[in-house]
DNA sequence: CCGGGGCCTTGACGGACGTCAAGTCCCCGC
DNA sequence: GCGGGGACTTGACGTCCGTCAAGGCCCCGG
């Protein structure tokens, strides 16, 4: 079938997407013959600061920049879109320009949707509204958290990075000497360092000397972007102490 | 008609605000009747932090402070609803406990809504999952850009949220002497300068500074809790420098 | 093979701001 | 009226961290 030989890409992203999963299949679909594919290399932008874009996007492979730039001209990164998430739904709901600047950090495969196309899906399928608010209500009790946790020291809000990240898969070549050797926990930076300290509303260096102190302190050890979380409580004992 | 007049806070709760502004007056006044009207006095909780409230709230008068506790025990204030806005949805989406404490700042009249009928309003009309999604992304918008100012000197922050303050009226008590005599706009603030600060991601002593530190570069006066913008030019200026 | 640029780290330095403390003012209850 | 407590301000002090600078490492292109 030429049809959906040419609309492989959209449905296939389509069918991974949470926006999506309140649908059947034949649903999914009829929305995937709406979606544009968009592909990009790292570096190349889906829309920059304060434009007026009138699509949202869903990531489909790759990853997002989202950042925001201040009147003073100093930018800050504010999340990174991976996968099955959405950008852009702040100018879908308000008509209004851009916020954030989108930047692929990959090559980076994206399924569009313009704001009329999506507003008659959402009018027809109800479920895809409530999942945009399941959504975005995630998100917004996540900036919250970030932004409560905004004014605590350097080295508490890059342990607290560490531990939201997802773990590695140890794949242990030695054999298992024992059964009960408790092997480190480990896990892979998926952004440079700068691009974290920006996250953390901090600086490339006090981010490295953050993790020499969390590394001197014996909570963790640190191989280029692979960190080894030695002592996860230790790590969230910071948390709480004052 | 007894049955109005019982209800008489609930539909004017219902009719004034944003959620609910897509229905008609008929369908308001159903709404209205499931509603259940809440009144607190100052300092009451409509919930604590990390309790399982099964219920979304809408202000009807006075305002309610949502606060988050960190593990360190550090307390933050986030934002505080007013009239026509809502809280605990959540709780709402997501079934999990409240993240925030909600205390009412003044006498405050909620109409509260379970979740379950709520699920039953939003299914019947999909104009109150719309509205929720163009209340939720304002306060995304609004949140991330509090996140990225963060780091922003105290000052600044604060110039800020002046800015932000709706102004007061002026009555002028003397005869306007002259047509071109340009009035200082002013502003009330709506809360206690511990929770503005406390919301600013600061302390009392170091907003107390900032004040002083304004009032001596000749942009604003203080009087308690009237503040007198005399350059607002020159307090936008402090966003974009640097 | 060499040169440049980006990422990262380390050092030195200074300043912004959080903390502790004291003092004033005001409000409220006894 | 008096005492207590909370909001606010001001001062003194210490420190966290942002900035500037230098250097190492790696990668890539000439």
């Amino acid at each position: 079938m030429p049809l959906r030989e040419i609309h492989r890409d959209e449905i296939s992203c389509v069918r991974r997407v949470p926006l999506f999963s309140g649908l059947t299949e034949d649903q999914q679909d009829l929305v995937g013959a709406l979606a544009r594919p968009l592909v990009l290399s790292a570096g190349e932008l889906v829309h920059g600061a304060g434009e007026r874009s009138r699509r949202l996007s869903v990531v489909h492979t790759g990853q997002v920049k989202l950042s925001r730039t201040l009147p003073s001209g100093h930018r800050r990164l504010m999340r990174v879109a991976g996968p099955g998430q959405t950008l852009g739904e702040h100018g879908f709901l308000t008509g209004g320009p851009t916020l954030e600047e989108a930047e692929a950090l990959t090559e980076t495969r994206l399924c569009v949707f313009s704001h009329d196309d999506l507003a008659a899906l959402v009018a027809e399928h109800p479920s895809i509204a409530l999942q945009m608010l399941r959504n975005l209500g995630q998100r917004l009790a996540e900036t919250e958290r970030r932004l409560a946790q905004s004014t605590l020291e350097v080295d508490v809000r890059v342990a607290d990075y560490l531990l939201d990240q997802p773990l590695l898969r140890e794949t242990s070549d030695s054999a298992p000497a024992t059964a009960s050797s408790a092997v480190s926990p480990r896990l892979r930076l998926r952004l440079s360092k700068k691009d974290i300290a920006s996250i953390l509303g901090t600086t490339p260096e006090s981010m490295s000397r953050a993790l020499a102190r969390l590394t001197a302190s014996g909570l963790i050890t640190v191989d280029a972007d692979v960190i080894t979380l030695l002592d996860a409580t230790g790590l969230e004992a910071l948390l709480a102490q004052d």
